[in-house]
DNA sequence: GCCTACGGTTTTTTT
DNA sequence: AACCGTAGGC
């Protein structure tokens, strides 16, 4: 990392109190500032780069040295597992193991925590399950239909949008509908739907991930001695990427750092609490420590409220700011790029980002004819600058949305490029280990109907819509679960095959049951959760359903399954205590992007929101092109285009010592073709800073149906590993009136450069330059030449031109960068 | 109840 | 191109 780092202080701080000097080693004044600053309120504006970690791990490591704090009442606050984990271990590192009781966490987990504890509160338990958004999608799925309600166009997804919508802003079921226009039937409907969503989620004694946020807030709230006792707790609060909290979180975050009044009366049944202003507050609310920086609010569509940070000194009265601007990371072409694209932004503070490192390479432009050339494109580079010695490790590449991995990931198998996708298609979210799950699930927490419904058919059972149906009307007429309901097999009145199923269904659970949360009252060692998981597949015939059938992806399947079991068995390793809960919640809120570490040795892909908070020394940005990025969907909604700006900037900032920008002038959509534009975006880098290995224009120019020449040359299958190869070796001439042909780009044998065509998009325009035949010309790469003849009409005129050392040419007129001598 | 075929729909980003 | 839901045959 080339963040300023002072000398390493590993181990315990053993010679007690120590002044910080050592921590402030390195740091720029600011930075100081920002490890130094002791009140109530401190807002670090940090640009992309600018060292935030080093500073925020260093300022709880400065607290903790001065004995200012005990770890145990920090509360650090990041937005992904991930980082999470990276700043406790480089905390670690400064302070030693007492960072282990620290809360370095997300807000999630960090609200299932505190949710696991004090459940039982307010109505439900600690076995509570999370539901992840396709758990919820489901469930609104079943209640739309159930209302009828895509007469009203109302559809699972838009209301499943609308609802986290609310609860982001801690609006619930009833004052929504408190303030909402009944008149309209569509409201009504969509105010019954969360209504009903919410009684069912209560019912299976389940939170939806808006809901850990939100109900924790409700919870403090509700019962302030509760919220007292993290408030006593909780000295020092930190929240990392404060520019992407939402109200919810903001509401979190206010109420851990309010001051605790007195000592109110616990379990006040029903009492109101009365706190007299007078009253001196029996401690002073939390230090809050917030970090952010609005040019990289991404998240606005999840609720991302960015004005938590812009009116960051008016929520808290008397804060401290401090400005980050030196970048410690990019190179100075990078950052102005960056600083050029952004600054389109109105309506912003600015701040510009600056580097002493110099200027680097310039940022190389591509052009695919399509999104595989595109990706040809991307892999060649990847291998060229591995063998100038960059690690796979330390090159990304990212795109806007997730479909666009498709084409990259085929290519880079094809050009046997190790890459891993971060964030991709879950691990859990497969069909399989969402059932293995769900059986977990129907374990913990009998509750949760849709878990038990879930699994209550698969593998095949005979147990289909009609006799699921019985089985929810039974449970219902007794006032039981559905998973009790199934104890009762034979009351159900269905046929004895259906009967036996469902019994042995509900002897398999409660086998696990006992295994996993043993009836006894004694603690599940840790193997539980792998023989309980092992248990429920073997037995309920999952495994066996999955070997005997015919579906070559079942395989894959019974192999992925074979993997969770040994994701258990690491569990039980790294945490001995650990339980099925704690099992479960880790899977539920830890996702595939947080394992960086076994992404060693390969290419990282991924979306560039994905990319937030990461850095590579090359960076490839992919389908720069409108309607991508910026999203066409967004172009219309309000604030869509700014974002997407912002969402552009913190992709180029990731890069720290190259950076590529490339596009496709078709791409594959629907599956069909289209034309691509290039991105406004990429108009707003001064052209200077890009050196198109092949610009929009030289693909644009070629006209329209003969762009699939390069691809012709690209047999499906089979071109072999010889390389090299065909016809692109050397230059000009032979392409009829293709402009310079592209390389060829399966193995690139000699020196890229050779072929290189800088011809800015869209920027220069030579059309009053009159060439004749004979004319001496000079052009910026291929050096001087002369005119051979000229060809074409208006914008389209071609030269023909033979330069003295790098051969014939043929080049567009109107955006060549060349000059008459 | 299960399987297959067909047609409509789809792609924004994520804890 | 891939996924989902429905319809119709078994």
């Amino acid at each position: 990392m080339p963040e300023p780092q002072g000398p390493m202080i590993v181990g315990e701080p053993s010679s007690g109190a120590r002044a910080d000097d050592d921590l402030l080693r390195g740091l720029n004044p600011p930075q100081r500032d920002a490890v130094t600053y002791r009140g109530q309120a401190l807002l670090i504006v940090a640009g992309a780069g600018s060292g935030k970690t080093s500073v925020l791990t260093r300022r709880i490591a400065s607290l903790l040295r001065n004995r200012e704090a005990w770890p145990s009442q920090i509360l650090a606050i990041t937005f992904t597992n991930k980082a999470a984990g990276e700043m406790r271990e480089r905390v670690q590192q400064l302070v030693g193991d007492s960072a282990q009781s620290m809360w370095i966490s997300t807000f999630h987990s960090a609200c299932v925590r505190i949710l696991r504890r004090e459940a039982q509160q307010f109505g439900f338990t600690k076995s509570f399950t999370i539901y992840d958004s396709g758990d919820s999608r489901a469930l609104i799925k079943r209640l739309v239909k159930e209302h009828e309600a895509d007469a009203f166009g109302l559809t699972p997804a838009s209301v499943q949008g609308r609802i986290s919508k609310l609860k982001n802003e801690l609006a619930d079921a009833e004052s929504f509908a408190r303030q909402a226009n009944m008149s309209d039937p569509a409201e009504r409907l969509f105010a019954e739907i969360f209504a009903d969503y919410q009684r069912a989620l209560q019912k299976a004694n389940a939170f939806d991930f808006d809901d850990l946020i939100a109900q924790t807030v409700y919870l403090f709230r509700a019962f302030p001695h509760v919220a007292d006792v993290y408030r006593r707790r909780f000295r020092h609060v930190l929240v990392d990427e404060y520019q992407d909290t939402n109200h919810a979180q903001y509401a979190l975050i206010h109420e851990l750092t309010r001051p605790v009044v007195g000592d109110a009366e616990p379990y006040a049944a029903g009492g109101m609490m009365i706190f007299e202003a007078s009253e001196a507050p029996e401690l002073e609310g939390a230090s809050l420590t917030v970090v952010g920086d609005s040019d990289q609010s991404i998240y606005a569509f999840r609720g991302a409220d960015i004005r938590n940070i812009t009116e960051f000194e008016r929520d808290f009265p008397g804060a401290k700011v401090v400005l980050l601007e030196q970048n410690y990371r990019s190179t100075q072409n990078i950052l102005s790029a960056a600083n050029a694209v952004i600054g389109h932004n109105f309506d912003r503070k600015d701040k510009k980002l600056w580097t002493d490192v110099g200027d680097g390479d310039p940022i190389i432009g591509f052009t695919g004819y399509s999104q595989h050339d595109e990706a040809q494109f991307v892999a060649d580079e990847v291998e060229a600058l591995r063998r100038k010695g960059v690690d796979y490790a330390q090159m990304a590449v990212f795109y806007r949305t997730n479909s666009q991995s498709r084409a990259l990931e085929e290519i880079l198998i094809r050009s046997a490029v190790p890459y891993k996708i971060m964030g991709g298609t879950k691990f859990y979210d497969r069909a399989e280990i969402k059932d293995a799950l769900a059986y977990l699930v129907a374990v913990t927490n009998p509750a949760d109907e849709l878990a038990v419904r879930r699994i209550l058919n698969k593998p095949r059972r005979g147990i289909g819509d009609v006799t699921e149906t019985t089985i929810a009307r039974y449970a219902a007429d007794e006032g039981i679960t559905f998973r009790d309901a199934l104890a009762n097999a034979s009351a159900l009145g269905v046929g004895p095959k259906i009967q036996h199923a469902i019994s042995h269904l509900d002897a398999v659970l409660a086998e696990a049951t006992e295994i996993m949360l043993p009836s006894s009252g004694e603690v599940a060692p840790p193997a539980a959760v792998t023989e309980g998981l092992t248990l429920l597949l073997n037995k309920s015939g999952y495994l066996d359903a999955l070997r005997i059938s015919k579906d070559p992806q079942d395989e894959a399947r019974v192999e992925n399954l074979d993997e969770l079991v040994a994701v258990t068995r690491e569990f039980a390793r790294n945490n001995p205590e650990g339980t099925i809960l704690d099992f479960l919640t880790e899977v539920a809120l830890v996702s595939d992007a947080d394992d960086l570490d076994d992404a060693s040795g390969s290419v990282s892909l991924m979306t560039m929101h994905t990319a937030k908070g990461l850095e590579y020394d090359a960076v490839f940005v992919t389908g720069v092109e409108e309607d991508l990025i910026p999203h066409r969907i967004s172009a219309g909604e309000p604030g869509g285009p700014q974002e997407e700006r912002r969402l552009f900037y913190v992709a180029l900032t990731r890069a720290r010592k190259r950076l590529y920008l490339s596009l496709a002038m078709t791409r594959a959509q629907f599956g069909e073709v289209s034309v691509a534009m290039p991105s406004r975006f990429l108009q707003e880098i001064p052209h200077e800073l890009i050196d198109w290995r092949q610009s929009p224009g030289d693909v644009n120019s070629r006209g329209g149906s003969r762009s699939r020449a390069l691809n012709a040359r690209r047999p499906g299958g089979g071109f072999g590993g010889s390389g090299g190869g065909g016809a692109g070796g050397s230059g000009g001439g032979r392409y009829g009136d293709d402009l310079v042909p592209l390389p060829r780009r399966e193995k690139p044998v000699g020196s890229i450069e050779k072929f290189a065509n800088r011809i800015p998009a869209k920027v220069r325009d030579n059309s009053d330059l009159e060439l004749a035949p004979g004319d001496r010309i000079r052009h910026d790469d291929f050096g001087d030449g002369r005119v051979d003849m000229v060809t074409g009409e208006g914008a389209k005129r071609v030269a023909h031109v033979r330069f003295d050392s790098a051969g014939a040419k043929k080049l567009l007129i109107k955006i060549a960068p060349i000059s008459k001598l």
